[in-house]
DNA sequence: ACAAAAGTGTTTGTTGTACACCCATGC
DNA sequence: GCATGGGTGTACAACAAACACTTTTGT
């Protein structure tokens, strides 16, 4: 390490997966890139980090800038460095993991984005640099999390029913989940409070809503 | 993202925590600083990724260099990239994780470090910039990995007894282990390969060598 | 009355943990 | 012959997986 370091440098960006629950289906957000390279294309959103600026910070505001969702969980992915990952020159990029609550929330493309959209996990366009991978990476992230850590809480509404809950799971782990057996299991992690509430409109018997126990 | 970006940009580093074992000791290799900032002080060994360099390449470079040490495994770790974790100006470093073989190799001071040494993990000097802090990831990291992959044996020399295989457990998780349990454990899992070897020198009843199946 | 989902236990297999003695070898 | 570690099996507890029927509610 020198003491002044005068050579040239890489570009460094933050990106983010943002993964939003829309009913049953798992979903990503999408930006369509305004601005060249890959004018047009699909591709995660994200941008340049701005000098003493953390990574997550840059995260939170590109967001913020580029689809105005309200993050429920953000946490560091990987970071990519290939110098041909970018056509124009060596850029890094800090990949980003992030969770939302899609329930009620309008997104709004801004910024140099064209337009911000979600798509199915998989049914994806094909995406700018190196973003599949990114996204891949991000997918099994979530798959391995949702495991062992009660992460998936932030893509549900505040309040849910276990039906939800189980769904929930099922579309990230993209299997069938014993009912009898999840609910054993989620009632005896005691990361649930049981609310004086049921389901509304629902046509069939209602059920219980639960709220998720934020002290664990 | 702008197509042309000609704003100021943060410097760019590569650390690295490299774990070694000596005989039933967890040990981490680190450098004495030779230039500012914090010359003088204990540091991960590391420096500046070269322009179309990718962050591993870089890691291995600066390993070589500055210790001269042959990387048995090596995988990133974190991305740091607070504005104020270096008093000169904005860096982020992508601190990466890596297990040698210590038998029989000697280490070597070289580049810009003063002087290379392997310190016992809880016994380690102050060290400059955040690294103490990537230190404890880096630990907590191998603490959970060996738990769910067989990296471990990156750590051992190529034939080694049970006995040792328990030692590097017990090191690394800083608890004893049953040794009937771990052996029936071990065997089972089909990734021993039985020498027909046994251990030498030793005042005692000499045990079976074993190497690591690679096929798995 | 029918459709739709809520809610509820038992059995079985697998995995992890606790635990103690005899054996082989070098000194 | 004694010290040192090598090598071995069983019993119990905890957890995961398979599996079907009755109840409630809305239409």
């Amino acid at each position: 390490m020198n003491f002044r370091y005068e050579y040239e440098r890489p570009a460094v960006t933050v990106d983010c997966v943002v993964f939003g629950l829309d009913d049953e289906d798992l979903k990503i957000l999408l930006i369509q890139r305004d601005l060249d390279p890959f004018m047009g294309k699909w591709a995660l959103p994200g941008g340049f980090l701005h000098i003493n600026e953390s990574p997550e910070q840059a995260a939170r505001r590109e967001l913020a800038e580029e689809t105005g969702v309200k993050i429920a969980f953000l946490e560091q992915l990987y970071t990519y460095g290939d110098s041909n990952r970018d056509p124009r020159e060596h850029t890094i990029t800090i990949a980003h993991f992030a969770l939302v609550k899609m329930s009620g929330h309008k997104i709004q493309a801004a910024s140099d984005a064209r337009n911000a959209a979600w798509f199915s996990i998989d049914d994806t366009p094909k995406l700018a640099f190196d973003h599949a991978i990114i996204l891949k990476t991000a997918h099994e992230r979530l798959r391995a999390k949702v495991k062992y850590q009660p992460i998936g809480f932030e893509l549900l509404p505040d309040k849910f029913a276990l039906r939800h809950l189980q769904y929930m799971y099922e579309s990230i782990l993209d299997r069938k989940i014993d009912k009898r057996n999840f609910r054993k299991k989620m009632l005896g992690m005691d990361i649930l409070i049981e609310l004086d509430e049921i389901e509304k409109d629902v046509s069939h018997r209602a059920a219980k809503l639960y709220r998720f126990d934020k002290k664990k």
